[in-house]
RNA sequence: CGCGGGGUAGAGCAGUCUGGAAGCUCGUCGGGCUCAUAACCCGGAGGUCACAGGUUCAAAUCCUGUCCCCGCAA
């Protein structure tokens, strides 16, 4: 089939990875305009744009398609069967959903109805959820309300992160979009409603919700920490200084929240609401990331000392 | 030129302000103690102090330039 692929983030190349293996012609590659990055501030492109230069495909990197005129053109006169949309960044208007004969479908990460929107797969590890998964649907005008072509569930892991759930959803999505495809050229494609949400909206991540309350059951905060890793990643204070929290595990113990109630050779131990964490990967402001163990060498961390500030 | 922290033994750090014999904790190797040990004791190996210049009788330390890592902000 004649495809074009809109999609940003690494979550998206796995898929359009998988299109162009199974034969697929790729027209073009829709994906976010280059952006300033890191200290340097040079500009970067998308995972997407990377692969597809890679790849010979044309990439158009329109700031705001719904009010590009001459991006809706172009892309009304590719004339493609289908447009696949991943992690793309960008609402669709209807022009564009109704541009090609098969309109436009979206892989999406996460068992919808749950968590429309933008950072499903997190959200599912920060709320605890025991599995998650990938759908593809028909996209429509509401966010992420389309009906459901395909659905496919993944258990979590016990030690599961945000970018562990993310690479593997990834390349789920790259192995059922081949079927899809397959099923839209064949006439099986079946399409039923989502029905009611049974979630809200998965808001976007942002650094505030990475700051960790030690008040909160440390079972909550576990989730929260592997959710947010690698991004925007859980947080606190010592001594004044940030102290990003990468890995811990739920233990026993009580406290004043916050304070380090045990230390041993390999980690220590922080009171909080309810239960205590182990800590055992950290990373001090200005430092790398590395294993409590190695932290405890140069940093001289006392029972009682206060975390949090 | 957005702000800031840092690069010292395999790991994590101190020492830099106030130049003057390369330190600490851990690991590693050897030995000892012990029923035993991730515990304890003794001993050893392992560093061009990021790189390049400069100042000095003398530089990890002061000056200049470069490279690399990281936090914040975007």
């Amino acid at each position: 089939m004649k495809i074009v692929f809109m999609g940003t983030p690494d979550f998206a190349v796995p898929t359009l990875d998988a299109i162009i293996k199974a034969g697929h012609e790729v027209l073009a590659v829709v994906t976010q305009p280059d952006k300033p990055k890191g200290r340097s501030g040079e500009l970067s492109m998308s995972p997407v744009k990377e692969y597809a230069l890679k790849e010979g495909i044309e990439v158009l990197q329109p700031a705001r398609l719904r009010k590009d005129e001459e991006f809706l053109s172009y892309f009304e006169s590719l004339k493609a069967d289908v447009c696949v949309v991943v992690a793309f960044g960008q609402i669709l208007p209807k022009r564009v959903l109704d541009a090609y004969k098969y309109g436009c479908i979206n892989v999406h990460g996460s068992l919808l109805p749950a968590y429309r929107g933008a950072a499903p797969i997190q959200w599912a590890v920060i709320n605890g959820d025991e599995k998650s998964g990938v759908t593809i649907m028909q996209l429509d005008e509401g966010i992420d309300t389309g009906d459901i072509i395909a659905k496919k569930e993944i258990v979590l892991d016990v030690k599961e992160t945000g970018g562990s759930l993310f690479d593997k959803l990834a390349t789920l999505g790259g192995q059922m979009i081949v079927d899809v495809l397959k099923s839209l050229e064949d006439g099986s494609v079946t399409r039923t409603p989502q029905g009611e949400a049974t979630t809200e909206y998965a808001k976007m991540l942002d650094k505030n919700m990475g700051k960790i309350d030690f008040s909160q059951d440390a079972k909550k905060i576990e989730c929260l920490i592997r959710g947010l890793n690698p991004w925007p990643s859980a947080y606190s204070y010592i001594n004044g200084k940030t102290l990003k929290i990468w890995e811990a595990d739920v233990t026993r113990g009580s406290g004043e929240p916050g304070s380090v109630i045990d230390i041993d050779k390999n980690g220590f131990t922080v009171a909080c609401g309810k239960d205590a964490l182990y800590i055992k990967e950290v990373q001090l402001e200005g430092k790398k990331r590395m294993a409590s163990s190695d932290f405890l060498r140069g940093y001289k961390l006392n029972k009682g000392d206060k975390i949090g500030c």
